[in-house]
RNA sequence: GGUCCUAUCGUCUAGAGGCCUAGGACGUGGCCCUCUCAAGGCUGAAACCCGGGUUCGAAUCCCGGUAGGACCGCCA
C-alpha cells in the first residue's frame, strides 16, 4: 500500500476521498508550518516495543521535516500513575538514542486549563452536566453488553437544565451528522455519529478525561501531525469533534498498525520481553532495536539497514504500511549481530565489559579488553552471549569439559605441548602472524595437519571445543596466559598418565 | 453484540494496471571456505485469502465473503 504524490496520473486517479488524504499532510508543508509531533506515552508501565516505535516514528517524522519533536506525560489517572513509571519512560527513550525537542510535559500539572476548556464547552451547551453515578451506569452498561445492546450511555441527563445538588460530571454532546477521519496511513474513514457516545470529559472529581485532554493538549501545544497507534483510531471522530467545538484547527492524523506477537494477538508479556529496557538487558545494541522497529511497518524498497541519519533523511509517512505486523526475535537478532559486528573493537569493549562483571568476571582495566571483543564479535548475537562465549579469558582456573579433555588432552600429547611452549615461548611480538608461523614449523617438522594440533590447544587453553581462532585468540589472550595455561594442560595430562 | 481497521513466502516487506516466470531480507535446506564455532560466498525450497466484477490485460481498482486484529470506561 503505497500513497502516492500530488500532480501524478496515480494520484489524479485516486477516489476524491483518498485525495483528501494528501491535501491534508501536504497543506502542513506548504504553508511552512514547522512540524510538531508528539509522544504521549501514560507512566502506568516501562516502555515497551510498541510504545518505542510509536516515539521513534514520531521523532524520525519530525527530524526528516524540520521540525520539534515534543514529550508529554498522559498521567491524568493519579491513581495508577507512578514516579518510576515515569523514571523507566525516560530511561528506555535515553538508552534509545530518542531525544525529545521539548518537555516532558506532564498532564496533570494543567488540569486547570482543562478545566477552563470543559466549562468553555459547558457555557456553550456543547456539553452538559451528568448526575448519573458511576455505579450506576456500570450497571447499566453491564446489563447492556450481556442482552446484546451497544454499551453506549443514553444521554439522560442531556436535557437536565437546573443544576441539581449532586455530584455531577461533564459529558460532551455528541452533535448528529457523519466524522470523517483523514488518516495518512490508513485513508479517509468516516464514523457515524450516532454511534459515538457522550463521553465524559471532567470527572465528578473534577479531573480531566484522556480524550478531552489529548486534544486540549494538542490543539495548545500546536502538534501538526497525530502519530500514534491504530489502537486510538475509534477514538479519533471523538477528539475530532472535540477540536471543532473548541474551534481548533484539525492536526494530521496517522494511525501506525499495531505490532503483534507470534500468535498474531496484541504483543504482550506473552510472547517474551517487551520492555525496552529488557533488550539491554539482554545484550542488545539500541540501534539494532531502533532499525529492526523502524523496518517493522515502514520500509524503504529493498533495505534493511539504516542509520539514524538514513532513517532521518528516508522515512515518509506515506511509506507506513497499513497493516499489523508480527514482532519476529529471529531477524532482531541478526541486526544486533550485524551492529555487533560493525562496532569498532574498543568501543565494544566497553559496552560488553558489563556483561562479564555480570558473569562475576573482574575486567575492568584489562588491556587485553579490546581484542578479546573483537574475537569475540563474529560469534555472537548479544552481548550477553558474547561474555558468556568469552568467559574463559578471564577465569583464574579453567575447567576442561570432560568429554573434551579427555580426547584431546591425552598424555601422548605431552610431547607435542613441550614443543610448542618451547616455541612460542620466545617470541615477543606475540601475535596472530609470529604463532601462525611458529606452528607452521612445527606443523612442516611433525608432518601433521592443523586441525590436529588445534583442537588440543583450543581445549588447553579454553577448556572446550569451540573458541574464535586460536591464533588471534592466543594474541588476545596475552602470552603469560597462554603459557600458563599451556603448562597447566600437561600438569593434567601427566596426572592422567600417573593413574 | 456494535463500530472500525487489515489481508503478497513461516516472518518483515517490494509492488503505484502490462516491467511479475512476483523481487529483497530474516529464518530454513544444500554446497564451498575452514583449526572448532561462527562469519563470509554460492545455491535451493517457500507467497499474491476466496468469489465475483471493471479492463484487451488485475497481486494492484470496485463489490461481497472469509479470516485476523483493535476499540466500545467518570482507564490511557
Amino acid at each position: 500500500m503505497r500513497r502516492t504524490l500530488l500532480c501524478t496520473p496515480q494520484f489524479r486517479a485516486l477516489r476524491p476521498t483518498k485525495q483528501m488524504d494528501f491535501f491534508s499532510s501536504l497543506l502542513k508543508e506548504a504553508t511552512n508550518l514547522t512540524v510538531r509531533t508528539r509522544f504521549a506515552p501514560s507512566p502506568t508501565g516501562y516502555l515497551h516495543i510498541g510504545g518505542a516505535r510509536t516515539a521513534l516514528f514520531n521523532l524520525l517524522f519530525a527530524r526528516h521535516n524540520k521540525g520539534k519533536f515534543v514529550l508529554r506525560i498522559e498521567d491524568t489517572d493519579v491513581a495508577r500513575s507512578t514516579e518510576e513509571s515515569i523514571k523507566a519512560i525516560l530511561d528506555g527513550m535515553e538508552w534509545l538514542g530518542l531525544h525529545w525537542d521539548e518537555g516532558p510535559f506532564f498532564q496533570s500539572r494543567r488540569f486547570d486549563l482543562y478545566r477552563e476548556h470543559a466549562y468553555k464547552l459547558l457555557e456553550s451547551g456543547e456539553a452538559y452536566r451528568c448526575y448519573c453515578a458511576p455505579e450506576e451506569l456500570e450497571a447499566r452498561r453491564e446489563a447492556a453488553m450481556k442482552e446484546g445492546r451497544p454499551p453506549k450511555y443514553d444521554g439522560r441527563c442531556r436535557d437536565i437544565h437546573e443544576k441539581q445538588d449532586k455530584p455531577f460530571a461533564l459529558r460532551f454532546k455528541v452533535p448528529p451528522g457523519t466524522t470523517v477521519v483523514r488518516d495518512v496511513v490508513k485513508g479517509a474513514i468516516s464514523f457515524d455519529n450516532s454511534t459515538i457516545e457522550d463521553l465524559v470529559i471532567l470527572r465528578s472529581d473534577a479531573t480531566p478525561t484522556y480524550n478531552f485532554c489529548v486534544v486540549v493538549d494538542d490543539a495548545t501545544m500546536d502538534i501538526t501531525h497525530v502519530i500514534r497507534g491504530d489502537d486510538h483510531l475509534n477514538n479519533t471522530p471523538k477528539q475530532i469533534l472535540l477540536y471543532k467545538a473548541l474551534g481548533h484547527e484539525l492536526p494530521v492524523f496517522a494511525h501506525l498498525p499495531m505490532i503483534l506477537g507470534s500468535d498474531k494477538t496484541r504483543l504482550s508479556k506473552r510472547h517474551g520481553a517487551t520492555s525496552v529496557m529488557a533488550y539491554k538487558e539482554m545484550g542488545y545494541l539500541p540501534h539494532a532495536l531502533i532499525n529492526y522497529l523502524a523496518r517493522l511497518g515502514w520500509s524503504h524498497g529493498d533495505e534493511e539497514i539504516f542509520s539514524m541519519n538514513d532513517l532521518i533523511e528516508k522515512f515518509t509517512l506515506e511509506s507506513v504500511g497499513a497493516s499489523s505486523g508480527v514482532f519476529n526475535p529471529e531477524k532482531l537478532l541478526w541486526l544486533n549481530q550485524h551492529y555487533i559486528k560493525a562496532t569498532p573493537d574498543d568501543e565494544l569493549a566497553g559496552l560488553v565489559a558489563p556483561f562479564f562483571e555480570s558473569l562475576g568476571l573482574k575486567v575492568s582495566g584489562d588491556a587485553r579488553m579490546a581484542k578479546i571483543a573483537g574475537t569475540l564479535k563474529e560469534r555472537s548475537k548479544t552481548l550477553k552471549e558474547m561474555a558468556e562465549s568469552g568467559a574463559f579469558y578471564f577465569k583464574d582456573k579453567i575447567e576442561y569439559d570432560p568429554k573434551a579433555a579427555e580426547k584431546f588432552l591425552s598424555p601422548d600429547n605431552d610431547s607435542l605441548f613441550a614443543l610448542i611452549i618451547e616455541r612460542i615461548e620466545p617470541i615477543n611480538a606475540f601475535n596472530h602472524k609470529s604463532l601462525e608461523e611458529a606452528f607452521n614449523a612445527i606443523l612442516a617438522e611433525k608432518d601433521l595437519k592443523l586441525g590436529k594440533v588445534a583442537q588440543p590447544v583450543r581445549v588447553a587453553l579454553t577448556g572446550g571445543t569451540v573458541s574464535p581462532g586460536i591464533f588471534e585468540m592466543m594474541e588476545a589472550m596475552g602470552k603469560e596466559t597462554v603459557l600458563a595455561r599451556l603448562n597447566g594442560a600437561r600438569s593434567h595430562m601427566k596426572s592422567l598418565a600417573a593413574k
